[in-house]
DNA sequence: GGCTGCGGTAAGCGCTAGCTTACGGTAAGC
DNA sequence: GCTTACCGTAAGCTAGCGCTTACCGCAGCC
């Protein structure tokens, strides 16, 4: 159920800005906050909530936090589309047959 | 920009629990409310979010409405993963080119 | 040691998302 | 026509999310 963790983190479009900067390369805490329009214990908490869906990991560095993309919680979200696809296919598939065999 | 209303859409429970329920084959709104703890009106709202994002149709039989699953919005959310995870890729490949080149 | 810059956390606040009830509108059956 | 079942929308309420300010801890530097 990890994927819905990375749903509701990448459905704020701040921590969709933050995602998608950190997909750059890592970045420091105070880094992301200055291309932001929101200060930076606001950066700090969005950062919390994406560790937690496993979408970004961080790297201390001194007194200095990087963070940078985690590809754990892609790999799960990928997964659970490509499940569903597969699993709409399937089900289309049956409704079509169960038709057919109605018309006869 | 598509892909910002399918991830708000599938970020809240109630909404995912409809959409993979219209995974197995359309459904009307009285039926998915059936299944649901919430309301009748309440899932006729989260349909029209879900229809706003692309990820649902809905077709008009009697004084039905027969939701499916629309797979424009999936595509779209696909499309973003796929190009999100490239261009990541990327971004790792020249860093990793270039702390090579500082290591000469 | 003191100072500075880094960042996580706590407390508090405003606003929006999701829910409910109530209503109106339409199609089918009598 | 009347009634019934279906559904969308409006209005209103509440819980929670995202934000801010304030505070604290820690590492480096003088």
């Amino acid at each position: 159920m990890a994927y819905a963790d990375a749903l509701t983190a990448l459905a704020d479009p701040t921590r969709r800005t933050v995602f998608e900067t950190l997909r750059e390369g890592p970045r420091s805490v105070g880094e992301l906050a200055r291309g932001l329009p929101v200060s930076r214990p606001a950066v700090s908490q969005h950062l919390r909530v994406l560790k937690r869906a496993g979408l970004v990991r961080e790297r201390h560095v001194g007194t200095r936090n990087y963070y940078s993309v985690d590809g754990e919680g892609l790999v799960e979200l990928r997964d659970y589309f490509e499940r569903f696809w597969d699993e709409a296919l399937a089900a289309f598939k049956n409704a079509a047959e169960r038709e057919e065999g109605e018309d006869e």
